[in-house]
DNA sequence: CTGTTAGCGCGTTCAC
DNA sequence: GTGAACGCGCTAACAG
């Protein structure tokens, strides 16, 4: 056969001089008791003289699956989201599953008949961090049909679900520093209409209505660190200037370090500055940020494996994994003006 | 038909009354004076009230394409490679191409058959950052038969290569820091078995080579913050410790700083540092660290570029994407002592 | 133990 | 301008 086409199966069977179906079963794997081992030896050798793979459009097409899932994640650049694949991956290849990766579409790019997405066959979709406004069009009519998992985009009617607990993260924050003797908290929050930011400033919320002469200011930027940098200056630039800014991630942190930089503010002993996430970042900085750890990498573990379920035919619970205060150089008592 | 399995070309015919092949050529989009109005109308009603879609699998397996390219790298945990995806996918979407990621299969996972790796049916495969241990197994046996283009793995045998001008780059950063007066590198070098990181090496030695009473010392680490302290750590120990220490990556850079910390060496006034990618984290950093500035998405879009041509049937030229220096507050003349 | 047969859903001839 | 028939490569029944 020419060199330009791959061979098939039926080159295979030609070339071993057995049938196509001896084939497939020997390729397959399940030939255990079915094909003589003199017959399998030499299909395989033929296979590997030929250098044969099976055509998985193909074998899809004859099987209707094709242990393949989609994680759909909004950005890629964003550090959180790398680990959340590498935790589904994972999962996935111990079941034999693999795993592609697509971003949302972006806002241009009209999606061609419904959810054009994935030019793949794929047998699920995890979907990581929607924004509340894509619910609608998306959530719904998009997954049409697709058994899909939900991932830190909270609670859902009815399509199951894997969530960080933010609140409890965020209250863990805000107790810690308010045991400290913090009264005027500054929270520089993500502009971003998901569910994750909406669930942190009202556990911040709560927990500052309860402090005693207890205040909170807000201003909203970007999740980069020119962005951050801006909004927490406009937090410290009042005459009733916060003693910690609290940020909605450790990105967010990164520009208040630079803002409290530019005002000559030190950390912690001036001022104290919290992140959420624990990504990279958050142990490079000077001094090493307080955090809360929200563990990505189980994040796409615990949806792989929902997901699975799911394809299995079992319902899965809805998951919650705890995010983990974690204490470092970036939080102190506040400095007694 | 039940809601339990997606509607077919079949399906749509027959509410629609017509034939599968007119379904087909309306669905297509070219039934540009073959049907009529009316019924190609008919047609895309009847598809969207079934909410229809081909089933890819089958397109696939007729058309022998998929319209889909793999991209590989070796970890999507660092943050170089989001850009990367990012820009291929921008040039595949523009050409009505998909893109998937997968990461190279780690050291247990024994690929089953040649090249197990993507479960996908693909047109061609984007291979990142290729380790030279790899080169001989997988660059070679591996793809058999697939189309390649090889990113930033250095120039190759036969397939076509996009890659980054890291020697230029390098060596804008040692004459940059010649010119400051500096006579004593430290390298802290990646441990990786990479062209880049060979390169890298070598055109800071030619440099250093040249420099009057010029001296080189290396050190190396893995690519992440604490290994990197430490390596640096080894360096400034030193009785002839470098005045400044040239990292081969951002990361490492962040590592140096803390080392630097650690011994209570300012930067820059008495330690120069000076990264590599200018990824996001070298301007979170304090100081903002002198680098290179790689285009990790002109990395993915050039590339996937080069594959669509060599998917149309041109030979891609090997492409190079020149660093550029880039100087900010991590460098400065070495401390008189 | 092995070979023959049928059909997954689609796009594309070729008759009408 | 439209429909019937065929085959892409594979796997699962069913015969032998």
């Amino acid at each position: 056969m020419p060199a330009t086409s791959r061979p098939t199966s039926k080159d295979v069977a030609q070339e071993a001089g057995v049938s196509q179906s001896t084939v497939s079963l020997v390729m397959g794997g399940k030939w255990a008791g079915r094909v003589s081992p003199a017959t399998a030896r030499g299909v395989q050798e033929a296979a590997e003289r030929l250098g044969y793979r099976p055509n998985p459009a193909a074998r899809n097409l004859r099987l209707g699956t094709t242990r393949t899932v989609l994680l759909m994640v909004p950005t890629l650049t964003a550090p959180f989201f790398g680990p959340v694949y590498t935790g589904a991956a994972r999962v996935a290849t111990s079941h034999g599953f693999g795993v592609v990766v697509s971003t949302w579409p972006g806002e241009g790019a009209a999606p061609e008949g419904p959810f054009a997405a994935p030019h793949e066959t794929i047998d699920g979709i995890l979907a990581s961090s929607l924004e509340a406004a894509r619910f609608g069009d998306e959530a719904l009519a998009g997954f049409a049909g697709t058994p899909a998992v939900m991932l830190d985009s909270g609670p859902q009617g009815d399509v199951p679900t894997v969530d960080f607990g933010v609140a409890d993260g965020m209250r863990a924050i805000a107790r810690h520093l308010a045991a400290l003797g913090h009264r005027r908290f500054g929270h520089v929050a993500a502009g971003l209409d998901q569910w994750t930011f909406h669930a942190r400033a009202q556990a911040l919320a709560d927990v500052v209505r309860d402090v005693p002469g207890g205040s909170l200011l807000r201003e909203r930027c970007e999740i980069d660190v020119a962005s951050a940098k801006d909004a927490a200056g406009r937090l410290l630039a009042r005459r009733d200037r916060p003693s910690v800014l609290v940020c909605d991630d450790d990105l967010i942190a990164a520009g208040a370090y630079k803002a409290a930089r530019a005002r000559g503010l030190a950390i912690p002993d001036e001022l104290s500055v919290t992140g959420f996430d624990d990504v990279l970042l958050a142990t490079a900085l000077e001094p090493e940020l307080t955090t809360v750890r929200l563990p990505a990498e189980e994040l796409g573990a615990q949806g792989m494996t929902a997901l699975l379920e799911l394809l299995a035919g079992t319902r899965p619970h809805p998951r919650v994994l705890p995010g983990r205060l974690v204490v470092r150089g970036s939080t102190a008592p506040p400095h007694q003006a």
